[in-house]
DNA sequence: CTGAAAGCGCTTACAG
DNA sequence: CTGAAAGCGCTTACAG
């Protein structure tokens, strides 16, 4: 790492000032086209590139953005890549920074974090716990995986496939749900529980409950074991897939058959899915987009910019065996 | 974030020069207790914290690691938070660069990470184009999800579950074994399978085969369908849970019974695994700690320390339903 | 044991 | 349209 260029380098080859350098690379008006390309030209010969941290000092801007993870919580981790390469896009540098399990040691990090200095936002994919902040601390933008704001704002914005999938269910022919939600502390599993209450009122079916969760799939086999057999047949939306997959298992414990007592559906799509008995009706979201959508609201809200309009198509659905008509497969 | 205070601020509050400010946060020898006592409580009043991009530019040395992750590839991104962690703790930043799918666009981008002159190292949970670096490029790690001197060196250090699952089934008195293999490009891969085949070998078992895979659940949905109806029972040892789930999913589908007809086994762990019908036996891994130590043996290279030693203890098994004698469960 | 001073590689008024 | 110069906040020989 010994000989990197400076912009005296370039300067020296192009034959100006380090100032003109520094003038084209900062896209300065009034530079030129002549002088530009003697520099660029050399610039690229000699393989050089702006040092970030020399700049960073002078314009007192970091251009840098953290993400805070949770050590030991998978659920989140899959939005990072779309997250990285979007604050890329933008002209950000992405740091992880991750957080110890222990409650008091994490708000101890986060303020740490907030109050470093290096960070200009910070974007979690995780609740977390409410500190109040300095005035002028960075944005810190907690999505867990979208926040209350986007719940709030979009009508189920968030959350519109399960509407989609009971309508669907209840077009089969299925009136009595079940809802086993995830762990309350997440927007999204509050979303979701939110719009399966409103579905059941709005289309006048019957609900066997909501059971709160944990997003394990032990809250779905609990959840089915302790349902009365003349529930059957009856549609369970499962917050995710892994609930989903507890409920399965429990109910072909009872000995009931798949789908014709009990439709099933998840959230996630996670590769087995697709590949259980029955193979699981899903919702796939699109990470990469979610996770960069997640990180342009952090960077609007650092530059005081208007939000970005929320993409359209972040969910789809995938029907598989898992759904049918109650009491026996019919289209 | 405008009024962070610098060394100047703190040294004027502690009536010392600026220089002895900056020893005292280096840790220079020969400054005197009261000196030190004075400087440290004027920061800590002041909430001084010495600007890492100042620094960075001084010591010509950046603090920053590089974790480089693919855009849509769920496989390593669990690591990342332990090895974060692990970084933090050896004193580095750790920045996420996201690498483009395409593969020209994708060995620019790691040459462009390797030649930025921001990392001093670079860690990739990805198997990487190989391309001929600078001598003095930063070093670079790629670990995918282990690395082939890993292999080489431990004597399927990072298989070993491989054969102590095929050992165990062996003893329940199986006879006839089948490995459906993971993506080849993973040296995980290579290792599990070299695993597998060196443990047939050593006990004497009869392999039906070693499918070659991609990781997914049609891998193990396909080799279960090719097998002859009289390959019943055997064992399938697969190189993740999700080639697993498809694999009994094949099995289900053809009338066995299981694990009577077929025992089967996983590895990963993933939430899901628990709770299929049968239950999945599958291999645990540290996730936390194995990040750590990829990290780790990452900065001792930077360093030109000694690689640390492999933590034991990095695998369990749990051994599940879909594990038993073959023709029927006995202990 | 402590301080004055140079300099890391940039950006940006200020002149010309 | 281009350049000379100051300064961002540090570290580190070099003096004393």
């Amino acid at each position: 790492m010994g000989e990197r260029p400076t912009s005296h380098d370039v300067a020296r080859a192009a034959g100006v000032s380090q100032s003109t350098v520094s003038f084209v690379f900062t896209g300065r008006a009034g530079i030129s086209d002549a002088t530009r390309d003697k520099v660029l030209r050399a610039a690229s010969d000699l393989g050089y590139r702006p040092n970030l941290a020399a700049r960073a000092m002078r314009t007192r801007r970091t251009g840098r953005l953290a993400i805070v993870v949770p050590i030991a919580s998978a659920i989140p981790l899959s939005l990072i890549p779309g997250a990285a390469a979007a604050a890329e896009e933008a002209g950000y540098v992405v740091e992880v920074v991750s957080l110890p399990q222990e409650p008091a040691a994490r708000a101890e990090r986060v303020a740490e974090v907030r109050d470093s200095g290096q960070y200009e936002g910070v974007l979690a994919f995780t609740p977390l716990p409410t500190a109040d902040s300095p005035a002028d601390a960075p944005a810190i933008l907690a999505v867990g995986e979208f926040d209350d704001e986007m719940h709030a704002a979009g009508e189920f914005a968030d959350a519109q496939p399960i509407v989609t999938l009971m309508e669907r269910l209840a077009t089969l022919g299925h009136r009595r749900f079940l809802h086993v939600a995830g762990d309350p502390r997440f927007p999204s599993a509050r979303a979701r529980r939110d719009a399966y209450r409103a579905t059941v009122e709005r289309l006048g079916l019957t609900s066997l409950g909501v059971v709160d969760g944990d997003w394990g799939g032990g809250s779905g086999e609990m959840a089915v074991a302790a349902l009365p057999d003349d529930a059957r047949p009856l549609a369970l939306i499962a917050a995710n897939d892994v609930i989903a997959t507890g409920a399965i298992r429990a109910a072909l414990r009872r000995g009931w058959t798949l789908p014709d007592d009990m439709s099933i559906t998840g959230w996630d799509d996670h590769p087995q899915s697709a590949f259980l008995s029955p193979s699981l009706t899903s919702v796939t979201q699109d990470r990469e987009r979610l996770g960069a959508y997640s990180m342009q609201r952090l960077i609007a809200a650092v530059r005081g910019e208007e939000a970005p309009s929320r993409p359209a198509d972040l969910h789809a659905i995938q029907w598989r065996e898992s759904t049918a008509a109650p009491g026996g497969p019919t289209p």
